[in-house]
DNA sequence: CGGTGGACCTGCTGGC
DNA sequence: TGCCAGCAGGTCCACC
């Protein structure tokens, strides 16, 4: 479900309704996602309040008035949302935060590919979720000089490079394919011997892409919601994704659908070189 | 070090 | 109707 926008529209919508609210208590009723729940530090989180919401990459990351941030990330299937406190447990209901103005802030993934943990605010980028990630695609200094110079010795199909978290982060399998279609580049094209002019509309797709796509509320393919239950809209501005035979929106060449690693990727055949 | 493919987990859909 | 294969928005790790 969730990339980049997702994530981003969850923390604007959650931001005004959490910041100053306090964690009255927590419940958790799994022991593990896709790591151990540290049961302790989540419970330890109770009595304190929340500063602001920040993301790096597709985490969330919940400052309270401790030396320790919760950390969110939704995976595969993970949904983040306040509910009145008495709304029924949902099937995957994980953890459950109540807060203090009596509403619940629940964590559900069926899947089980997300994550929430408790971090030392202070280094968080020293942590091993962190350390590695790459450039923020809305943040000042990706542009196409950046990407170029990862690029440099690296070879392989640009779709791989563009979701590789180590060289920038929060462009997922749905993004990928609507940069590549916007940057008119193939998705098997091959980093190496890419020009520079190339990576400067590279740059520019994932940038605009992602932020049109923050800016309609993220895109709702099946169950996603913000964090107050709101589908997002982008999903009608999609041109690549999911569109299979359909006619390309600038050729009317019908879109291919293709996989590497196992996952689809969609491009035009005639206007992505 | 970098690239690839599989693993993790549950639920839904479409074809037979 | 029932069953099963295939697919789904992410990340990590073992293996070349």
């Amino acid at each position: 479900m969730p990339e980049l926008p997702e994530v981003e529209t969850v923390r604007r919508s959650l931001l005004p309704r959490l910041e100053g609210r306090s964690i009255a208590s927590v419940e958790v009723r799994a022991p593990a996602l896709r790591e151990p729940l540290d049961q302790d530090a989540l419970h330890g989180l109770a009595g304190h309040q929340v500063l602001g919401i920040r993301r790096r990459a597709k985490y969330l990351l919940i400052d309270l008035d401790t030396p320790r941030t919760l950390v969110v990330h939704l995976g595969m299937s993970g949904r983040f949302t306040l509910v009145a406190g008495d709304a029924p447990r949902a099937a995957h209901e994980h953890v459950a935060f109540h807060l203090d103005d009596g509403r619940r802030l629940r964590f559900v993934d069926p899947r089980r590919f997300g994550q929430v943990l408790v971090l030392p605010t202070d280094r968080l980028e020293d942590d091993r979720h962190f350390a590695h990630l790459g450039l923020e695609p809305l943040g000042e200094a990706f542009d196409g000089a950046a990407l170029e110079a990862r690029a440099a010795g690296r070879r392989g199909p640009m779709k791989a490079f563009l979701m590789d978290a180590k060289v920038v982060v929060g462009v997922g399998n749905i993004y990928v394919s609507e940069a590549l279609w916007r940057a008119r580049v193939h998705p098997r094209r091959s980093v190496a011997r890419t020009a520079s002019a190339t990576w400067v509309r590279l740059a520019d797709a994932v940038r605009s892409v992602l932020a049109d796509a923050v800016a309609e509320g993220g895109t709702t393919l099946n169950d996603f919601t913000d964090g107050e239950g709101n589908a997002g809209y982008f999903q009608v501005s999609l041109r690549a994704y999911g569109r299979e035979d359909e006619p390309c929106a600038r050729c009317e060449t019908p879109i291919r659908r293709i996989v590497q690693s196992n996952r689809s990727t969609f491009y035009c055949p005639r206007c992505q070189r």
